[in-house]
DNA sequence: CCTTGCGTTGAAAACCTTTTCAGACGGCTC
DNA sequence: GAGCCGTCTGAAAAGGTTTTCAACGCAAGG
C-alpha cells in the first residue's frame, strides 16, 4: 500500500487539498504549513498516483510514438533525439510498432489512447486519413503524406529533392547509364526517393535501369547479383538507403567489380556505417536525430498551447555528403 | 467527452455493474442484456477509461524498459524483439534511457512507478541493488550483474565464454601476439568480454596489448591509427562488439594493412552489419532479439503469476560464428 | 460597530471504473 | 404452500487526486 496525499496531509496536519495545493502551486498557502507539507513528502516519499492525476484529465506524462518498425539505426537513431527531450520535459514514450496493417494501427491507437498527452506518427505506407486517429490528442506526423485537411503537424524530408541532388551529383561526373535500387514499393518516402531519381536522370538524357530492393543489407545484396549479371552494366547505382547500399557494395565487390572505379555508389540517409565503409558512401544525409528531438517539442509544445489555426508543415531539405564511394566512369 | 460507461448503460438499458461484467466476463448476464450491451458498445466505439482501471489497482497494461541507451542496431534489435511480444500480449512499452547517472535512474523509476505492471532493465554499469527499485513491480534484468539476493530474475549473456572462444579460435589459428580493443570502462559486459579474452590468451602462453576504446566505430578506427603505428604489430585483434571492429577494419584498410592477411580481426555481437562488411567479420553471435523476446515474456508472466520462490538467473551461451576476417598468421 | 474584502483553509464533488453487498425473482423440494 | 436455493441485477463504496465552494479570521474602511 504505498502512500497517499491523504498520508501526507495527516502527517502535516493539514487537509489533503493544501498539500495537493503545495505540490502543484496552485494557490498561496501559509509558509509554515507549506514547509511542514514538503517536510512530509520528503519523510514518506511520497509521488502522487499517476493514475487518480489522469482520471482527472490532467496530463498524463506520455508521449505516444507510432512507428513502422523499430528495427535498424535509422530507428535508433531516431529514437535516441526522442528520448533525449522527452526525458527533458519529464515525459516518457510510450512506444508501438509495426504498423504495416491498418486493423494493428487502429488497435495501437486504442491502446496508447488517452494514456499519452500527445501522438508521434510515423508512417511512410499511409496517410493520416487512413489512420483515424481524429482530435483527441495532439498529433505531429514525420515522414507521412500530408493531409492537407487536417490541422496536424507535418515534419517531412525533401527525400525527392535529396535524391535528385545525388542523380545530378552522378550525372555531373559523367555517367549517362544508371541503375537505381528501389525501396519497399508501399513506402511514401522510397517512392520519392525513386521519383527524385528518376526525374533527374531522364531530365539530363541518361539511361536507369530500375532494380527491385528494399530498405535492407540484403536487398542490396541481391541486387549486386542482378547487377553483376547485367549485359549492359550501369556505371552508377542509386539506392534508397544506406542498408542497402551497404549490401550491395558488399556484393558488388565481392564479383571482384571495385567501387567506384567500375561502378559509383550513391546511398541515402548517411547512418554511421556509411562513414566507415570501405569505400566511404557517397550518401543524402538525412537529419534523423534532430528531427526526433523537433518532432517530440512540436508535441509537448502542442500538447501544451493546445490547437494551432497554423499549424507546422515543413519540408526538410537533405543535402548530399560527397565521399569515396563515386567517381566518374572510365571512358570505355 | 469521450463516451463512459455510464453512456452505454443508458443506452442498453441496463446498470453499469450489468456493462463492466459483460465487458470483462466476471460474471453471468442474462443472454439478451448482454446483446444489447454489446451493441451499444459498438455503436458508441467505447473503449473503458485505462487510469479509471488502473486507478483500481488492475494493471496499467504497460511494461517499462529501463535501458542504458538506445541509440545503435543492438539496442534496435533488443527493441524490436520486445515489441513483438508486447504487442502480441496487448502490453505496450514505456522506454527510458540513458542512465549512467544513478540519479537520472531514480528519476526514471519514479516516472515510470505504478505506470507499469512490470519492469525490464538492462544495466551494465549498474548492481540492481544500487537502483533500489525495491519490490514495486516484478522485474527481470537483463546484462546485468547479478545480485544474489533479490528474487529478481537475471537473463545475462556469457560474454566472458565467448570471448574465450573467440580468442581460442585465434591462438588455434596461430597467432601469438594479440591485441584487445576495450570497451566502456565502466560496462560490466565490455569488462567480461576483456576477461574472457586476456584469460585465454595469457592462458595459452599468448602476448596480449590491451587498447582503449569503447562500443563505437569511431573508438575502433582510432584504435586502428594506435595499431598501424605500433613497432611490433599484433597479427590478430578482438574487440568489445561489431560497431569498433567495423570502425577498426575502416581504419585498417585505410592504412593499407590487410584483412586477415596482415591482421585477423574478431567482433562481438553479430549485428547484420557484421555479414555484409568486406570481409565479412568473425565474430561473436548474441541473439539479443530473442532475448529481448524471453525477457518481456518473463516479466508478463511473473506480472500474472505473481512472485515466484524460484526466479530465473540464466547464463545464455555464446556461439562463435567464424566468417571472412580470421586466418592464420603469415610466418615471418 | 458593522461591513467589505482578502488571504487562507477544509469539506465535498467530480473523474470512471470494478467489486461487494444485498435484493428480486423464479423454480424447486418437502 | 412455505422455505430455500440459484441466478441475475442494481445500488453503492472504493480507489487517489484536483477543483469548486463556502467559510473562517482578521484587517481595513465607512
Amino acid at each position: 500500500m504505498p502512500t497517499t496525499i491523504r498520508d501526507v496531509a495527516k502527517r502535516a496536519g493539514v487537509s489533503i487539498s493544501t498539500v495537493s495545493r503545495v505540490l502543484n502551486n496552485t494557490a498561496a498557502v501559509n509558509e509554515g504549513k507549506r514547509e511542514r507539507v514538503m517536510e512530509a513528502v520528503r519523510a514518506l516519499d511520497y509521488v502522487p498516483n499517476p493514475a487518480a492525476r489522469s482520471l482527472l484529465g490532467q496530463d498524463t506524462g506520455g508521449i505516444g510514438v507510432l512507428l513502422p518498425y523499430v528495427a535498424g539505426e535509422y530507428f535508433s537513431e531516431f529514437l535516441t533525439g526522442m528520448d533525449y527531450v522527452a526525458k527533458d520535459h519529464g515525459k516518457f514514450l510510450l512506444i508501438s510498432t509495426s504498423h504495416h496493417e491498418t486493423k494493428e494501427w487502429q488497435a495501437a491507437v486504442r491502446t496508447v489512447n488517452r494514456r499519452v498527452d500527445g501522438l508521434l506518427v510515423m508512417a511512410p505506407q499511409r496517410t493520416p486519413r487512413q489512420l483515424n486517429l481524429d482530435s483527441w490528442a495532439p498529433t505531429v506526423f514525420v515522414n507521412t503524406p500530408v493531409d492537407p485537411d487536417t490541422n496536424a503537424e507535418f515534419l517531412n524530408f525533401d527525400d525527392h529533392g535529396g535524391s535528385a541532388k545525388a542523380a545530378r551529383h552522378l550525372v555531373g561526373l559523367g555517367h549517362r547509364h544508371l541503375a537505381y535500387v528501389q525501396g519497399p514499393e508501399a513506402a511514401f518516402d522510397a517512392s520519392e526517393r525513386l521519383r527524385g531519381f528518376a526525374d533527374t536522370v531522364r531530365g539530363a538524357g541518361g539511361r536507369l535501369t530500375v532494380i527491385k530492393g528494399g530498405f535492407e543489407q540484403r536487398d542490396g545484396f541481391r541486387a549486386a547479383e542482378a547487377i553483376g549479371t547485367m549485359r549492359d552494366r550501369p556505371t552508377a547505382v542509386g539506392c534508397a538507403n544506406d542498408y542497402a547500399t551497404l549490401g550491395l557494395l558488399s556484393g558488388l565487390q565481392q564479383q571482384g567489380i571495385a567501387v567506384p572505379e567500375d561502378i559509383s555508389l550513391v546511398g541515402f540517409d548517411d547512418l554511421s556505417p556509411a562513414r566507415f565503409s570501405n569505400p566511404a558512401l557517397t550518401t543524402v544525409n538525412v537529419p534523423i536525430r534532430e528531427t526526433g528531438i523537433r518532432a517530440i517539442e512540436l508535441v509537448i509544445r502542442r500538447a501544451l498551447d493546445g490547437p494551432t489555426d497554423r499549424p507546422v508543415q515543413e519540408v526538410i531539405p537533405l543535402d548530399l555528403i560527397v565521399r569515396a564511394s563515386t567517381a566518374p566512369p572510365v571512358k570505355v
